[in-house]
DNA sequence: CGCCTTTGACCGGCGC
DNA sequence: GCGCCGGTCAAAGGCG
């Protein structure tokens, strides 16, 4: 004689998290039962006494699911708020290291919308004004319509609209941070006709995606087939001057590589991927295979993909260019690592060979060398510099390989322009005036939005640190236990998608660094 | 029928 | 200038 609510511990749990009235219709149908089996006025009054404890029970139990729920809706709501703070966070670094970008928004869109995005084509043929001031820190950031006008539709909203002049950032510089995916994926939320006003079309802006597509090939749609030697259209930008294309030319053969341990042919990365050519190389006898992405008609990225010589077991998948199209939650994260890899990739090559013809010589590299994986390593051979993730060792250590050029430079004592320096030495080296914002600032933010085990990194590079430990244990279940999954449970809640979107963090970390390093390069041409 | 893979041919860059 | 090599194209065939 008990009132027994049979529940799987599972779906108890599902039960707490959605809601408990389920709970109450199950005891509710469950008395009835009880005080037919009763005989006895004697034991309906025990029986009563003992259903009236079960009852109390229930609605204990009740309360506690009722107050986990209110746990799990503060949490929540906290996890939205902090992530809006960090934006805030964001345009006071902006505000703070680019006083003509002062004009720019100091309120936030309510929308998740971290920044917009101007297409990398800019870049070059509009970046012959001095320093930028705007940094523009883009989720989503390349634009989904080519076109030049598209280009300057891909200004970022925040920038216009607080400020209420598109003119305001119109004449500024603008850094932007293109991380590969898609306008409107994840946490991006672009608003093109508020965007429309901010765009500037004069204004520099940097890319750090690894679209390799130059201005021309922005202004084209965006369309064109990226780091591909036969096919590079780039030549009709009379406005690229030679050091813009100087930079060009490096972005376009920017690559991403991938190193994970996969028994499929192709890693699952969450797009959709036409194969177009197969080719044994040399040096290894296993084919390299020609991917095209094909989620949208012409979207500009590609992929070789190919096992490793040493350990078939290893599939290395090597990443060119930028999508041009809004991607799935699965292939975000990988999106998000490549380009942050790429974005490291193009600021440490030209920082460390023409760092003057740079308009300014920023460090991004730490913060995209948090990200990038147990294991990143750099490398130009073939004059095509790589950025290769190499995500199979186990313990997820954040050790990074560095490989000559860069290597050597370091240790030639060039460590304030080598790329690879920047990770051990040269965002520490000139962040030494930042600590006190990332500690004051920052960090609380930070430390609780990218998980709250973290805690708060008295130190920025402990908080780097962190951030990429973090990126790396989810881009390692990711990339190395599959996308199928990951893309489900990652769209599960709002919470966990902000809390693990690795485009937020890589870009958020990207862009911080950023701006300290184009601060401290403001400072010191001053 | 549409999409995809396969595969030989072609093209351009690069080194000698 | 020539050959090698990486990368891409495009026709042909397979598959659902």
């Amino acid at each position: 004689m008990e009132v027994h609510v049979e529940r799987p511990p599972q779906a108890a749990m599902e039960e707490k998290r959605a809601d408990a009235k389920p709970e109450i219709a199950e005891i509710g149908t469950a008395l009835p039962i009880v005080f037919e089996s009763f005989p006895s006025t004697q034991r309906d009054s025990a029986g009563i006494k003992q259903e009236e404890r079960k009852l109390e029970e229930a609605k204990a139990e009740m309360g506690e699911v009722r107050e986990e729920n209110e746990r799990l809706k503060a949490m929540l709501s906290r996890i939205v708020s902090q992530y809006q703070s960090l934006q805030m966070h964001f345009l006071d670094v902006v505000k703070v290291h680019g006083p003509a970008a002062n004009k720019q928004a100091d309120k936030l869109p309510v929308a998740p919308a971290p920044a917009k995005v101007k297409p990398p084509g800019a870049t070059a043929a509009e970046d012959d004004d001095g320093p930028d001031d705007l940094v523009s820190l883009s989720l989503g950031s390349r634009a989904n319509s080519g076109g030049g006008g598209g280009a300057r539709r891909k200004c970022h909203e925040r920038s216009s609209s607080s400020s209420g002049t598109a003119e305001t950032a119109a004449d500024k510089g603008q850094l932007s941070l293109g991380l590969g995916i898609a306008p409107g994926s994840g946490l991006s939320s672009v608003d093109d006709d508020k965007a429309t006003a901010g765009a500037s079309p004069a204004a520099p802006v940097l890319n750090l995606s690894s679209d390799s597509s130059s201005a021309d090939d922005a202004a084209k749609s965006a369309q064109a087939p990226v780091g591909t030697t036969r096919k590079s259209p780039s030549g009709g930008a009379g406005a690229v001057d030679g050091a813009d294309d100087e930079v060009q030319q490096q972005a376009k053969k920017a690559r991403v590589s991938v190193r994970v341990k996969c028994d499929t042919p192709t890693m699952p990365d969450g797009c959709q991927w036409r194969k177009y050519g197969q080719k044994i190389s040399k040096g290894n006898p296993c084919p390299r295979a020609y991917y095209r992405c094909t989620v949208a008609p012409h979207c500009p990225v590609r992929k070789q993909v190919q096992r490793c010589a040493e350990d078939t077991s290893i599939l290395i998948t090597t990443y060119e260019g930028v999508h041009n199209h809004q991607l799935p939650p699965a292939a975000s994260a990988m999106a998000a690592r490549t380009s942050a890899a790429a974005a490291m990739l193009t600021s440490g090559s030209t920082t460390s060979s023409s760092s003057a013809s740079l308009a300014h010589g920023h460090h991004f590299t730490l913060a995209a060398a948090g990200m990038l994986g147990p294991t990143a390593m750099v490398s130009t051979a073939a004059s095509c510099p790589t950025v290769t993730l190499d995500l199979t060792a186990p313990g997820g250590g954040a050790s990074l390989l560095h490989t000559s050029p860069y290597a050597a430079a370091a240790a030639a004592g060039y460590e304030s322009k080598a790329m690879p320096a920047a990770w051990s030495s040269g965002y520490l080296g000139y962040s030494g005036a930042h600590p006190s914002y990332y500690a004051n600032k920052s960090s609380p933010a930070l430390g609780q939005l990218f998980g709250g085990s973290l805690g708060v990194p008295s130190r920025p590079e402990l908080l780097y640190a962190q951030i990429g430990q973090s990126y790396l244990e989810r881009a390692n279940s990711v990339g190395g236990s599959g996308h199928g999954a990951v893309a489900p449970a990652v769209t599960d809640t709002i919470a966990k998608a902000i809390t693990s979107d690795p485009s937020f963090q890589s870009v958020l970390a990207a862009a911080i660094t950023s701006v300290m390093g184009r601060g401290g390069a403001a400072a010191a041409q001053k």
